[in-house]
DNA sequence: TAAACGTATTGATAAACATCTATATGATTG
DNA sequence: CAATCATATAGATGTTTATCAATACGTTTA
């Protein structure tokens, strides 16, 4: 999978904010909704809400609705993709791997 | 090389502004000096003395001072690890290799 | 169907930030 | 030593953005 600059620069956006950075790693370890994840922090929900939308927005989370709850979850493939093109720019040296299924 | 949360937190944020993420991307190929970045970019002398200083606080770039020249370059171990870094927060597989010595 | 719940949107506010011009500082050179 | 060059700093400006309270909207449930 090949990112254009364009959504390469608005993942390194996303990922500048260290709320939503710790958003994020919270949701690399599970699938959770909104609300999960605004029960972890110290920001209101809208703001949680406004953080997920980035995310989405950025290509890293999908956004999967079940009934009145919204389900968020990492899109492994976009953050891998994220990781060697930034190794590629960064020339740093590694050799990617497939993430495990879980 | 570990990074702190707090230095790696203000790694993505010299990484987010895409200005600096392609002036960072030219010292990658080159150490070069402060005049012979802003000569590859449309931007103010002083907007690229900032950037540069925003690179060389997180810890990015080695600043080299000779005579009336200041040099900059890469710390290929602080992006190494950095990269590292993220893999880990994001669940990314990789296996880290090192950097080839020019 | 009314109340409660989960989420998103709106509008406001303050802080951060990218950028510029002008200028200061320090080194080289004629 | 005066002029020029490389870089940094100061101060200003407009934009972005992180956050909140209030509220709207859709879903569930009592």
């Amino acid at each position: 999978m090949k990112l254009a600059t364009e959504e390469f620069d608005r993942i390194s956006k996303a990922l500048a904010d260290p709320q939503r950075r710790e958003i994020l790693q919270k949701l690399v370890a599970r699938r959770m909704n909104c609300s999960d994840v605004h029960a972890m922090f110290n920001v209101s929900q809208p703001t949680v809400s406004h953080h997920l939308k980035e995310l989405a927005i950025a290509g890293i989370l999908d956004k999967e609705k079940q009934g009145q709850f919204c389900f968020y979850q990492v899109k492994a493939e976009v953050l891998s993709a994220y990781v060697t093109e930034l190794q590629k720019r960064l020339g740093v040296g590694a050799i990617a791997v497939a993430p495990r299924v879980k």
